[in-house]
DNA sequence: AAGGATTTGTACGTATGTATG
DNA sequence: ACATACATACGTACAAATCCT
């Protein structure tokens, strides 16, 4: 079998081979096409699959090790460390949605920052502010069973909710501080889903490596009455999450 | 005003740094956050922006015109050449979408590939067929305005929608072959959205470059009674297309 | 139990690509 | 256009852990 690698990478392209390997690889496991399901062919055999050498291959073993998607012993091999996607529910009635509660049992929700900023353009047009408008805008992160998930900013009206900050950080959930202001109730009006590559501050806040992919959802949230009371922009890494959309 | 730049790029990442600036100057446009929605800023205040040296955002902003994003014109400055994302709605009433009929002049939907195969189990337990049924599996492409946005597999029972792939390649439309066979409605039982990088077929299909990223929706449509009548599983490319949920 | 085969980990040297000034 | 510094990619060799006969 003289049958030489299939030079798919792409050599002057911005981004370094062992990355686009990764990226290989990681597909690879997503869609069962790589290994057994558990374990990773040989460096060897992959170096010469992918036509490139095999410390090409190690450097990208090396992300994905760092990454939690693959777990290498010296000696044995490198084995996938598969968990099951999480699927996060995208419902109109928020209230109800019981979120990642039956598919995990750790998880937290860290509050990063929070600032009382003018509202811009967008955050105004959503919010149906007057641009310029006092609004608290809200970072966090999110993890399940040690892993990061999601992060996100979310915008709120400063003058309808004042302080809630502080009731989020103590309750470390959007419905329970909603309901300290007498909003026992809200529905999702709209979301729009896209997906692009993590940026610096997604690598840094969900510990992805470079490359990793994030799905973007973009909500406004209304009152029983319409009115938008939330608008947020979450990034959920895409190698854990799923999206179900229940219509 | 001395502010340096903020240090957000990163060094040793296996992705160029000219590629960074590239991918978030092409941020920068898609949430209109740089320049004023038609001009780029000059590469003096970019690099500055980005903290890298000018050379760097040249070679990303020659990334992003041999790509098509943006203009430069000597002396007068960048341009950027955008088209907006096509927004996909994902709604309940499948019938009642008007698809991308409104934002796109021409949309065609391209038959590649249609075969009688007995049900795996997957495509069995979605239709709710014995596992080794015929299903009719049904490979499309869909274009608007000439480029690729998605590509996607469906599956039917075979039995009770006979030939429904000549009368598919005649409508170019599920909708309308739908109807052919007493189907006037039908709605969107379940939907699950997720995110990875093209594959070598999506590549192919969507002409994309290696690295490029897919949005993957796995969707069952059932009849009014109930009964499911379409399994399917779409790849759209995440740089042309969002999915709008309408809950 | 011993030894060879397999597989991951480490070290060095060289050439090319990338980023800055 | 040039010079410098660092990152990336390849090649080779060998060490360390594990597996199999």
């Amino acid at each position: 079998m003289e049958q030489a690698g299939e030079e798919l990478m792409e050599r002057r392209s911005g981004v370094a081979l062992w990355r686009q390997v990764a990226d290989r690889i990681r597909l690879g496991i997503s869609n069962g096409t790589l290994g057994d399901g558990s374990k990773l062919p040989p460096e060897i055999t992959l170096s010469q699959q992918f036509g490139v050498n095999r410390h090409t291959v190690r450097a990208a073993i090396s992300a994905l090790v760092q990454e939690g998607v693959l777990r290498a012993e010296q000696g044995r091999g490198t084995f996938i460390e598969s968990r099951k996607r999480l699927s996060y529910p995208i419902t109109t009635r928020t209230r109800f949605s019981t979120g990642l509660k039956d598919q995990t049992r750790a998880r937290r929700v860290a509050l990063l920052r929070h600032t009382i900023e003018p509202a811009s353009g967008r955050v105004a047009e959503a919010l149906r502010l007057e641009p310029g408008a006092p609004v608290l805008r809200l970072e966090t992160v999110s993890e399940a069973d040690g892993r990061c998930v999601s992060c996100g900013t979310s915008w709120f009206d400063a003058t309808r909710f004042p302080a809630f900050a502080d009731v989020f950080a103590e309750t470390e959930s959007v419905t329970a501080s909603f309901a300290r202001f007498g909003v026992d109730d809200y529905v999702r009006r709209s979301t729009l889903v896209s997906a692009r590559h993590a940026d610096a501050d997604d690598l840094d806040h969900l510990k992805l490596s470079p490359g990793a992919i994030v799905l973007v959802t973009i909500a406004i949230n209304d009152d029983l009455e319409g009115r938008p009371i939330q608008f947020s922009q979450t990034h959920f890494s895409a190698d854990l999450v799923e999206l179900a959309i229940e219509t």
